[in-house]
DNA sequence: CTGTTAGCGCTTTCAT
DNA sequence: ATGAAAGCGCTAACAG
């Protein structure tokens, strides 16, 4: 391995100044910067990473935190555009992210807890967010710099996150429903523990009150994710005695499930049932019907929260922040108007 | 920030008997062990990995490089699946994992240089194949450690790689269609600069021959990837006289399009025409039809490839493998018995 | 503008 | 079985 003394003494310099060439610092001649490059090239230098690290304190890497899954979860086409979106500003300020590997909740705390301690790493994004998560707490008390996409459990103005309105586009996008004329709509979600889930849920029902319409609990499903692709929520809505005419779904995954499962019952969307759902990832466009869907702008979230992140490790008192990315409402052809 | 150092003022002993716990070196006293042990958790001790790095000259990282590309292909659900089976074996092993955050090819070019140039991974792992691939030379020629999950495009036995046999998963899947009394088969793919779409297409090929069948031109296309989500693709099929009845799709997330815009021309899979693709991803199990398509395993193309890496880092002159998973068919619902 | 020196936190001979 | 000392490759005062 060719190091910066080699350098030195090829170009006849002193290994604190090809240092500072390095660092393109204005104190050194044009001249000797040239020398010393060129030196650099015919002996094929570049700088030694870990070497740097070590002094700078500082690594120049981020960690992403996936949520904890068993599987299919994972598939959602919603993480590898947020790590595009994440990747594109790490990218641009010459930093590296490094992925997490853990699956179980455990594995995933103590890999956050080698990235922190061993300074692995300068700051870390939560790719989800959950109640009480040990994780999250963690980072909080070690007062390391961190970034939730989506809105804290709680501590919620400590914790710089950067997410969507669930709550209005929930509500929007069930307003949407309504002003088609449908009465008797449905949500079918992820996972309770979810914050996002909970606040779609919440606009979902807000929308509903809102509206003078019934909000009853039978109208409400969780189903454990990608559960059978949606099998038994579709089953449990057919068992209904009166069956929503509208479905408001927390995932363009699960939609899609869901699409396919009413589809095979002889229902068909739009025409007997209207769905609309969230995140408009590239799926919700080749299905069919294509799927009326709100754009969280997933890329976005992720350059944002890298963004703000990288600002954060650079000045470690930066105040906490909440950003949020706005959504649109993409109308395509999984709604259907009953007036 | 607690070093060494700190821990061995604490336990009165000197660094490098510290070190030597750390590394749980048998020549240390059991005593002395739990004294030290003791101070470390005491003190809250965790080893600074950049020092470490420094010493070790290794960094117990790998890179993992995905494909250039600008957008949705990403989205694919391959990715996140093959990061899992890589993440799964790196953490067993406690390694970590950095990923490539570059667009296009010249970016990602660059971030490998730095990669291996700045000894910042001990291995990388390579998620395409392409032809004549600038990485892929670079790599080579520094004799730096890698593996390609595919067939690489030249110098095949000196490279080591985890693959599927494409040819023979293309071969059969279409035989498959033939033992169903399909005669008209098309091939559906997706670049034909990817060396798994060469391989597949050419087992596709060599089915048909096999079978006497007819191996027109007419009925290969070549989609840009995800192009409007396969319309042109089915706008060309349907363009043609005599109409195939049965559709080789190199990827599931493709069929998903062509699915739903055979769909939309009225067009009914399998009662019209028959599809059969590969990958199974998740989605390919809730679609309607369902998709009868090659599981190529990917969890266990990632998880292998991840195990060969290492092993290849931590002795450098491993001879270059051929890793082969492999294959099964997975019979579900959109392939019509003809006979 | 450049060189000298010290030191980042850790590991590893070489002594003892 | 443990300690002292050197050094990994780089940066950053401090001099000059």
């Amino acid at each position: 391995m060719v190091t910066i003394k080699d350098v030195a003494k090829a170009s006849g310099v002193s290994p604190s100044t090809v240092s500072r060439v390095i660092a393109d610092n204005p104190r050194i001649t044009e001249d000797t910067k040239k020398k010393v490059r060129k030196a650099m090239k015919r002996l094929g230098y570049h700088p030694n990473i870990s070497a740097r690290n070590l002094v700078a304190k500082s690594t120049k890497a981020i960690g992403v935190i996936m949520p904890s899954s068993a599987d299919k979860a994972l598939q959602n086409p919603f993480f590898p555009e947020i790590l595009r979106g994440i990747g594109s500003v790490i990218h641009d300020v010459q930093y590296s992210m490094s992925l997490s590997t853990g699956e179980t909740e455990e594995e995933i705390f103590r890999e956050v807890q080698r990235m922190v301690y061993g300074s692995y790493v300068d700051g870390v994004i939560l790719l989800y967010s959950r109640v009480n998560d040990r994780v999250t707490n963690f980072l909080r008390e070690n007062e390391f710099p961190f970034v939730i996409v989506g809105k804290p459990y709680d501590h919620e103005t400590e914790i710089t996150h950067v997410d969507n309105d669930n709550f209005r586009a929930g509500k929007e996008i069930t307003e949407h429903l309504i002003a088609q004329g449908h009465k008797r709509i449905a949500f079918i979600g992820g996972s309770r523990e979810l914050i996002v889930t909970m606040d779609r849920e919440a606009g979902y029902e807000a929308a509903l009150q809102g509206a003078g319409l019934e909000n009853c609990d039978g109208y409400k499903i969780h189903t454990e994710f990608l559960k059978s692709g949606g099998r038994e929520a579709v089953e449990y809505l057919l068992s209904l005695e009166t069956r929503p005419t509208g479905l408001v779904v927390s995932d363009d995954l699960i939609s899609l499930g869901i699409l396919a499962r009413l589809e095979e019952a002889g229902i068909h969307v739009p025409h007997d049932v209207s769905l609309v759902s969230f995140n408009n990832v590239y799926l919700s466009e080749i299905t069919r019907p294509a799927l009326t869907t709100v754009d969280i702008q997933i890329y976005e979230l992720g350059a944002q929260s890298a963004k703000v992140l990288i600002e954060k490790t650079k000045n470690r008192n930066e105040p906490a922040k909440r950003i949020i990315i706005p959504y649109h409402i993409i109308n395509r052809d999984s709604v259907n108007d009953l007036r």
